[in-house]
Order: structure tokens, then C-alpha cells, then sequence
DNA sequence: TGTCTAGTTTAAAATCATTCTAAAGAGCCT
DNA sequence: AGGCTCTTTAGAATGATTTTAAACTAGACA
């Protein structure tokens, strides 16, 4: 495990004021691992590790490694906010009727052709989501 | 302008009964023309044409036509619901400055691999969502 | 090392989209 | 028309997220 001095200087070359809260949930985001999380899956984290961060900061600090780049926003449904840890170019399985998102590697989606920027414009990013379903989910009773 | 019988045979067909409220909304969003609504524009539009229909419904008639395939839902943020009175496969720019959303025709993008669906599951829908952002927006004044 | 200040954290209250409730209303089949 | 079920309604409830105003702290500087 890296020390707190390593995720401080992170927070600062991001632009953040290394607090004992953000260093404390860098080092349970920002480890390498990738992974998606929620404000409340990051704030039971938290309760286990044994430190205590207010609900506040908690999304204030979501938002902010967000805005920051540490974090990325993935946008497959509008009844939470889902964070991934892994910031590199990369697309999504989501599975609606579990609520199940799985990686998908960049290398994986080939995007033979796109559509120019609107006038003005120009591109920031690229998301795939494959939406999936389990093969014998629609079984021929339902509708 | 398209008779109202027309509206209620199409929601018949779509396994919804045809109730006046549901035919007025049918009325308004499924006459072809391709745009993008939420729960609030959608009650402006009703109000408008002088009708009234409680907010309950306008929810429960949004959700009800993208269940039955009349709409889509466009996800792209997560502060409300945005739906797409285009079905058809297509694919989106976003603009998050402004809450802008463009449609792409499908025939702009071609995916030209895509991974296999994981064990058991298959794919239901490939959503490719563009963002972008005005080319001075980030003027080296800002971070 | 103490002091200062702007940026942060906190708990609690507020917000806002959306859903739920249970009572009244309306399709539709006979 | 009668009746049964599905819908609509207004208002209350929910739940994620943001705001608030006061207490705190990181970092700069004396």
C-alpha cells in the first residue's frame, strides 16, 4: 500500500488541497484498482476502514476527483451516480435488470467512423454502453 | 394534423389502453416528428394546448410509452429524464455546457467491433453518445 | 512556532425529480 | 346500463444530492 504522502501529492498535482478526508478516499479510490463506485458503496468503505467523512464530502469529493479527472462519471441510468476508477479510454456492458456494469477494454470497440464535431465544436470523448440482457430473461410468457 | 383515433389504435396496438390523457400525449409526441422531452417540457407542451394532465400521469405515461417502445430514454446525465420521441437506432452528441443534445444517424457511426456479449446474456441495444464542448471553452485563463 | 486567511468539513435542513397513496373516475366487455 | 379493472388525481412521501452557516484546518508568512 502506498503511503498518504503519495496520494497527497496526487490531490495537489490535480489541483486539490490535500485534506485528511480526500487523502483518506483517494487511498481507498485511487490505488490502481479499478472499480465502480457509488457515494453510498464509497461511504460504507469508509465506515469500514474505520474513519468517519460526512455525507457532504463525501459527494463533494465524488464531484470534485470527477472534475479533477481521478474519477469518471459513467452515465447508464438516472437513479444514482455511478464513478469509475479507471479513467482510461474504456466503454461499458450494463445490464439493466441487475444494475450490473462490467468493463469493457478500449481495445475492444473498434469505431471505424464518426461524425464530425457539430460547427464550433470538437470531441471530448467517445461513450459505448452495450446494453445487454440475460438470453432467457424474456421467456415467452412474458409479453 | 393525424385524428385521434389514429393515436388510439397506435396505443391499442402497443397493449395501452387508450385513455384521454394518453391519447393527448400521443398526440403531441408521436406525430413523427423527432425531438427530445422531459417530464417538465412535456407538461409545458400539455398546458399549452390547454389541456391538463396531472404530474403523476405525464411520469407514469412517459415511462409507460418507453416501456412499449413508443419512446426512448437518452441517457446522458443524471439530473432528470430525457426522452427521445426518435425509436429508431441513433446515436447522440452531447453537450454538457449548455445541456445540448444532437442526434447522429446511425448510418455516421459504424461500429466496426464490438465484444461478445458476456456468458448468457445478449446484446439489446449499442448507445455511442459523443460529448463534446465548444472549441474556446477552455481558454487558458481557466485551471 | 504562532497567527492569519482562504478553502474545507460538518450536521442538519433544503431541494428537486420522481414515485407512492388511496380515493374518485373512466374504458370496455357483456 | 352494470360492473370490473385499469387510470387518473392531488397531495404526501421518498431518496439522492446540494446547500447552509458555523466550526475547523492546511499552508503561508511573520
Amino acid at each position: 500500500m502506498k503511503p498518504t504522502a503519495y496520494f497527497a501529492e496526487k490531490l495537489r498535482l490535480a489541483g486539490l488541497r490535500p485534506t485528511r478526508q480526500r487523502v483518506a478516499i483517494a487511498a481507498l479510490l485511487l490505488d490502481g484498482r479499478h472499480r465502480h463506485v457509488t457515494a453510498d458503496s464509497l461511504t460504507e468503505e469508509i465506515t469500514t476502514a474505520g474513519l468517519h467523512v460526512s455525507r457532504g464530502t463525501v459527494y463533494n469529493t465524488l464531484n470534485q476527483f470527477t472534475e479533477a479527472g481521478l474519477l469518471r462519471r459513467v452515465m447508464v441510468h438516472n437513479d444514482y451516480s455511478l464513478f469509475d476508477t479507471n479513467t482510461d479510454h474504456h466503454h461499458h456492458f450494463y445490464e439493466a435488470e441487475n444494475d450490473q456494469l462490467v468493463d469493457i477494454s478500449h481495445d475492444d470497440v473498434i469505431l471505424a467512423q464518426l461524425p464530425a464535431a457539430p460547427e464550433g465544436h470538437e470531441i471530448k470523448a467517445v461513450d459505448v454502453v452495450i446494453h445487454i440482457q440475460s438470453k432467457d430473461s424474456c421467456s415467452p410468457i412474458w409479453r
